[in-house]
DNA sequence: TTCTAAATTGAATATGATTATCACTGTTAA
DNA sequence: TTAACAGTGATAATCATATTCAATTTAGAA
């Protein structure tokens, strides 16, 4: 944790932003909630609990920042607010999402998966691919399970 | 086209939902921008010229009525406004997206190229995928080469 | 055709997320 | 020390989208 921070700060120094107490919670509660996909309010209120005198401008701030130093991806799963998401250590590119359409859950794929499909894009449609989107809607296993059990029990009670 | 509006207003009645006038303006314009990647606020502007009476409320609940029946895909690129695509006639999934981040134009990319990976993801995450959302964010051809152009006079100009 | 209930509409208003403004504070470097 | 200047928090402004509601339209039933 220390580490990584540590390598955001020198990364906000190498384009002259300073590491703030403010900024140091923000990044603090994305690395403590890492698995999580939060919204800029979540984040705001997560941060207050240690830090309460920030306001939420200084939260967007700062998200849009490490979203600019691409530290954080910003990802929009349609529900109407943008959520933030760290970059895996070293990852080159953004990872990818499962969406339950059931219950909302949201599961990562770290995996590459695209490697093969850039390399077509790339070649036959001429794009020089930066980064990438990829989220898949579905049904997750824990849902798929229940629909399984619910039609077993319908199935009882019409007996 | 006519074609496929009548195909629209039967899945509309199927549900028991009318094809309004405004609903077959909204759906006409839909049509005759198949290739852009229109908003809300851009299809109401365009039906605006035809229709001239109709509200903005009405093109929000016609274009939420269109997505829900997958007439039309509900996409975000992330510049803060829902953009609405007509899916491909007997197409099973969404199509890709190529989003220049210098120009801001987006191509499409209407051949699968995930089946392989949904296979995996069904396979070893045992998750049912149903649809996805795969954008590609790069530098599109023609700006590949105005770099290459700028690059070059830019060489001349140090002479 | 006439009638009726339900669906749909437009205007206006409300909501909710994000951004801009601005006076103030802390930091930096001559 | 002091004069920029980056950063902050509170507040107001903006912008996309949703909701409300009275009025209109529509599809069937009679
Ligand atoms: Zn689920
Ligand atoms: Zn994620
Ligand atoms: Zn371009
Ligand atoms: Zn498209």
């Amino acid at each position: 944790m220390e580490h990584r921070i540590e390598r955001i700060k020198k990364q906000l120094h190498s384009q002259s932003y300073k590491l703030t107490p403010q900024r140091e919670a923000t990044v603090r509660v994305l690395l403590e909630n890492e698995e999580d996909h939060l919204s800029a309010e979540d984040v705001y209120l997560l941060v207050k609990e240690k830090a309460p005198e920030i306001g939420l401008a200084t939260v967007y701030r700062t998200l849009e920042l490490l979203s600019e130093l691409k530290v954080v991806d910003k990802i929009n799963f349609g529900d109407g607010v943008s959520r933030y998401d760290l970059r895996k250590e070293g990852a080159e590119h953004f990872h990818h999402h499962l969406v339950c359409i059931e219950c909302g859950s949201v599961e990562e794929i770290e995996e590459d998966l695209l490697g093969d499909v850039e390399k077509l894009v790339e070649g036959q449609w001429g794009f020089q691919v930066k980064d990438h989107r990829l989220t898949f809607h579905g049904i997750c296993r824990v849902c798929q399970k229940q629909a399984v059990a619910a039609s077993a029990s319908e199935g009882n009670e019409e007996n």
